[in-house]
Order: structure tokens, then sequence, then C-alpha cells
DNA sequence: ATTACTGTATTAGTTAAGTAATACAGTTCG
DNA sequence: CGAACTGTATTACTTAACTAATACAGTAAT
């Protein structure tokens, strides 16, 4: 069985899908050009509606991480062992969120959030010069403590 | 005037409100023990329900912002979460350093990184951290053909 | 061409967030 | 006190996301 989703975990059945597939391509239990089960056996199986499934597909197919062809089925994109990347991607995202968070419970405008953002990657030769300002160490860490409850 | 929101923006009225008001103290135009506009002066300036303002004052005082007595009135907290704006948004600017820093040695590429922040900037603040892989492929997008409408 | 599979599309019901309408309650100052 | 301010609470409307019910359309093997 592909899919164990969780109805009660808050969190989007379909979304929950992605991730499980994305994840098992990931760990090689699932390869380029392999044929994902048909959306209605795994509506079936999980007694979950057809169109969430569907949904889940395609949204997998948008991230190019599937093909999907009518009538013939949901096979794996061949560009697939690039998967790794997206994991990469997923983590990089908990870091952005995470810190935009924090500075935001801070009282950072999210405009000077974006504009500190812009600056830092559009001068990549900017790097050293902001890290010559740091004198006491990146209060990288010293931020997450400071976060405020939600 | 001190509040200017954007109805047609898509952020909700009340984080608005809220990051104004912020924005105003960092930016010294708020000052500790001063008394904010009341709820129904503001709603009738801008046109918009009461409850909206009460939402994002309530809101501001959960985040240690502001202080609201009742019968009284608003006022800026002692100690808000930003006064010294410059060493405020010099650790700020360190965080997103060490974010930046971080993503790029894991190899996240400096376009990928600005997507992942500007994704979480538009939206509002609700859980998308899964969310956001909708719009984060690497370089394997090759099945958008039979991509449909969006 | 028929049949049994596959994905696709249209419409509807459920829930939560945001906003609004309205009534309630505490403070201040004459 | 009481009038005029202040924030607070209850309820309801609107919208978008998620899921579902159902009908449509392409593919492939017979």
């Amino acid at each position: 069985m592909l899919f164990r989703p969780n109805p009660s975990s808050g969190v989007p059945i379909y979304l929950q899908l992605m991730e499980q597939v994305k994840h098992a391509i990931a760990t090689g239990a699932l390869r380029p050009g392999e044929q994902l089960p048909g959306i209605r056996p795994v509506a079936e199986e999980l007694v979950i509606n057809p169109n969430t499934v569907a949904k889940a597909y395609r949204e997998l197919e948008h991230d190019g991480v599937i093909e999907l062809r009518q009538g013939a089925g949901a096979f794996i994109s061949d560009n697939a062992p690039s998967m790794k990347d997206a994991e990469k991607l997923r983590t990089a995202q908990a870091a952005v969120t995470a810190t935009v968070e924090k500075l935001r419970d801070r009282g950072v405008a999210d405009e000077d959030i974006r504009r500190l953002f812009e600056a830092e990657l559009s001068g990549a030769q900017t790097a050293k010069a902001l890290k010559a300002n740091q004198s006491g160490g990146p209060s990288f860490a010293k931020a997450t403590e400071g976060k405020r409850g939600e």
C-alpha cells in the first residue's frame, strides 16, 4: 500500500498524497517511468473521493513530478532523479518560513523583510561585507528563541 | 492619518493595520505610552467595521506591541518589541544573511531562494509550509505540456 | 467496435478565515 | 450621576479552500 494519509492531521489529504509520492520517489520506492496506481483504486482503498486523488496527481504533474496521460495512467517523470532537489527546497522553505516568522514577530514590516532579502540576494558579493557587521556573531539562533506563540 | 490599508491587496485588512502600527513604532512615529486612535474613529475614517480594527488591536496586544485598557484606550507598550529599530534591523539583517547563506551552502539557487521567500511574504500567514512546493520545481519541469489553466 | 480501464470536468456541500452589524461593558470627566 | 467616550462580545454574512457526487472523454486490449 503506497498511500497512508491521516484525515485528522489538519493537513489536506491531497497534499499528504503528494508528499508521499515525492517521498517514495526520493527513497527509490518509485522509479521514473513506473506507473502509479489509478485514481479510482486509490480512492476506493482510502475511502476518499477520486477527485481528491485526481487533485494530488494534477498538482504533482504541475510540479513536474509525474506525467498524466488521459486513458493511460500516471507515470513517474523521467527527470525524477532530481527529486533530491525538491527535498532540498522543502527544507529550504522551512528555513525561510521560520526566518520570516521570527522577523514578523519582532515587528519587522514585510516590506523591510523583502528589502533585506533582496539586498542579500542581489549582491552576491555583499555577503562578505555583511558578515563583517555581525560583530557578536550571527543572531539567528537568538532570534529563534524570541518567537512568540501563535 | 496613521492607517492606509489596501482593501484589494489580498492581504487581510487587520494584518495591514498591524503592520502599519509596527512600522510606525519602528520609525519612531509612535512612541511607548502614546495613545493610538480609538477603534471607532479609525473604522469610520477607513469605512470599515470597528471589529476589524478591534481585531488588529487585539492581535497587537497579543504580540506585546500595544496595551489595551477597556474604556481608556490603546497604548503603545512600554517594552514594544522594536524600539531600537536600528539594532532591530541589524539583527534582522543578520538573520536574513544567516538563512540565505545556509541555503546557499546547501546548494539552493538564488532564484529558488527568492521564490521561496516571495511565496512566504505574499501569502497571509496560515500553514503554507507545504503549499510552497507547488511553485518550486527545480529543473524537471518537462511535463508542463499538458498544463491546464491556473 | 466493444469493453474496461484510465484521467477530466462540472457542480455541490462543508468548513474556516475575514469582515460586518449590533448590543454590551468599563473609564473618564463634566 | 450621566453623557460621551473607550474596548468587548455575539452573531451573521462572504469568500476561498477542501472534499465529494456525478457525468464526460481518451486509451488500449479484445
